[in-house]
Order: structure tokens, then C-alpha cells, then sequence
DNA sequence: GTCTATAGGCAGATAGAC
DNA sequence: GTCTATCTGCCTATAGAC
């Protein structure tokens, strides 16, 4: 969700991976081309070709750009809100953002298409789902501390289950059912997860 | 799970599709051609057009196959097993089968590239999204009568939980994790969902 | 049904002028 | 940094012979 490149003064570069950022996660890394970029930029192809020499180049500074946005965010949650129920909605939200612009979660899209990318961007993906794997374990282990979710289950394992969930949910939910059916499959994961503390659910 | 064309008797339209929904599995609609095909089948190029006049008829006819074969799979768990979380268990041991071959769900994989499909094909694969969800949906009402599913959350939803975890589960999993990180997932899901009636979790 | 041959387009990429 | 020009290769698709 993260704010993609800010105001009006933006460097060719920049421009360039706020344009590929977004048709990669609509169409996909293997349905979208330079010409694509450089008409919507209103440049040439071969300019696109000096900022990032080869696709596998952007994609690169794609997902590292992307990964260190979300990381951002999820301190921000840790920053801002207490509660595991509070981070886990908060968390949601960042994937509702997404969904939002009818895209896909950037490392979610090009894990669809992993075997065709090169070997760079595949072991970034995978820090990507680490990284939110990671974080994901620290707040299920919060919430069993806290009493809000059950003790007995491994905390990797539930962070798996919340990201497979919500990765799942957005890949689905741009086909059939949109943000609504999104949030309601998100909503009803964290329900089922979490022995309601003292959160309410909304129904 | 699915037996994919039989011995050895099969003509070329049939092994057509054999082949063309393995490579569309592994590396998604928009990353094979008909040459992929033609070489790996030893015909030219042109008697695929003959069989199949584009991409999109073909695309078409693997859905459409697919998604047959999965719900024939489906009768067969009703009419072989009995009890909530067997059944679910066999469904889960349905995308199980397909992540072995380190193939993605068929409409799994073309929900991520539903942008650039052409109309047929992306009615044909939302057709097979609510299919599952009926299934599931009828197995989830009856877990809430027999009390191994919690009566208070709408059986949709729970639906549509479980398919999203399914498929992001294998999403995740093909780049990160494998069939065991699936299993897990899977396992951690219908755990958390099914209230331990008589199944006992092996861990 | 399967072939040869080919059309027409677009892909990613490079050389070299400005 | 950005351009023009161009290369090479692969793509989907078609015509027409066998």
C-alpha cells in the first residue's frame, strides 16, 4: 500500500519503476514491455535501456524497492498500534490498499510466475515472504502471550496460514468477488485465528 | 489427484492439452507457445492451429477439462468418504497432487494473469472458483451440523477462507517451501478451523 | 491431419550521434 | 540522458500442397 513515488519531482528512474510497479501488478512481469513503459513516459525504449540495462535489472530494483516500502509499513504498525488483533486488521489493510488499484501484491504475482524469472529476482521474492513471515511470527507470538490467539498451535505455522490466506484471497479476489470478498475472507481468517479478547467482530 | 490423459492411446488434440497444461501450470499462460508444443510433441506449429485456431480456444478447452476433472474429483470424495474433516482433508490432498508436480492450480495460476485473458477464459475460470466454493460450502454447513465446525460463522465466508488459503498456499509454496510448507499451511488451516471433534492432529 | 513456407508484428537489446 | 536507427529472434497466425 505504501505511497509510491511522492509529489512532481520524480527522476526518470523513479518514474520508471512507479510505472513497472504497477503493470507488473496488474498484467505481470511477462505481459508487459519497455515500449509499454517508455509510451507512457513519453521517452524512447532505448532511454529505459540506460537506467535499468536488462528486464531482469528492473525487476531487481522492483522488488527491492517494494520489499523495503512494506518493511517500512510494518514498522510504522508496530510503531503506531498495540494489540495483536489491531496489528493482524492493520496488516489486512496494507493488503486491502493494494487490491484497491485492482493490483496483485507484487512478490504474490511474480511468485506465480517464478519459474521464468531469473534467479536474482527469485531469491528476493523469497526475503519478501520471509520478511512477512518473520514479522507475522512476532505478533501470533504476542497474541499467544496475550491470550488473544491459541496457545497450543506453532507460531511459524500460523504466520504461514495468515500469509498463504492473504495472498490467496488477493489473487482470488481479482478474478472473482473484488476488495469485498477480499475483506470478508481476510476478516473471517483473523475471526478463526483469534479467540476474541476484546475485539468485537463486526456481525 | 486427477489422472491426466491415460495410457497410451491418446490423439493429438488430447496430448495437445497434456502437454499445454503442464507448461501453463508451471510457468503460466503468457510464458509458453505453440513451439514449446509442436517440439515437445514432434508436429509443426501449424497442426496445432489446426486443432486449436488460437491461444484462446486452447486456453478455453484446458479450462474446461480441468475443471471437469476437479469436479469429478470432488464427487469422488462425497461418495467415498464421510465425516467433515476427512473430506476436507481429501480436498486438501487434492492440491496436494497438483503441487507435486511442481504445477500451480490450473486457475489458480491464470487468476494471476486474469488481466490479459480474453473473456472466454476468465468467465470459464470464475466458474471454477464458485464450483469449489459450492463444494466447500455444502461440506462446511454439514461440519456445523455434526459440531466439528463453530455454528457461528457464515459457512460462505468460511468457503471462501479456505479456498484462498489453498491457493496461496501453493502460490507461496512453489517459490518458498515446497510441498512440505503447503502441507503445513493446509494442515495449520483445517486445524484452526475444525474444532477437534474425534480427528486427532498429529502434533 | 500434417506438412512447408511465410507473413507481420513485437519482443529485448545495442551502437552511436547529439 | 535521451535520441534515431537497427538487429535478431520469437511470437501468433495463415495459405496452400500432400
Amino acid at each position: 500500500m505504501p505511497s509510491r513515488t511522492h509529489g512532481s519531482k520524480a527522476g526518470t528512474a523513479e518514474r520508471t519503476l512507479d510505472i513497472a510497479e504497477r503493470l507488473v501488478q496488474v498484467r505481470g512481469f511477462n505481459a508487459f514491455s519497455y515500449a509499454d513503459i517508455a509510451t507512457e513516459l513519453g521517452i524512447t525504449k532505448a532511454t529505459l535501456h540506460y537506467h535499468f540495462p536488462g528486464k531482469a535489472e528492473l525487476g531487481d530494483a522492483l522488488i527491492a524497492r517494494y520489499r523495503a516500502r512494506f518493511a517500512d509499513a510494518l514498522r510504522g504498525i508496530d510503531r503506531e498500534l498495540v494489540g495483536t488483533r489491531a496489528k493482524l486488521d492493520a496488516y489486512v489493510g496494507l493488503y486491502s490498499a493494494v487490491l484497491q488499484g485492482d493490483r496483485m501484491c507484487l512478490c504474490g504475482i511474480l511468485a506465480a510466475e517464478y519459474e521464468t524469472l531469473p534467479t536474482s529476482m527469485r531469491e528476493a521474492i523469497i526475503e519478501f515472504f520471509e520478511d512477512n513471515e518473520a514479522w507475522l511470527t512476532t505478533v501470533v507470538t504476542l497474541g499467544q502471550a496475550d491470550g488473544s490467539i491459541s496457545p497450543t498451535a506453532d507460531p511459524a505455522h500460523l504466520s504461514q496460514m495468515i500469509l498463504d490466506g492473504l495472498e490467496g484471497a488477493m489473487l482470488v479476489a481479482r478474478a472473482h468477488g473484488g476488495l469485498a470478498r477480499f475483506q470478508s475472507s481476510g476478516r473471517q481468517l483473523l475471526d478463526t485465528l483469534t479467540v476474541s479478547a476484546s475485539t468485537t467482530p463486526e456481525r
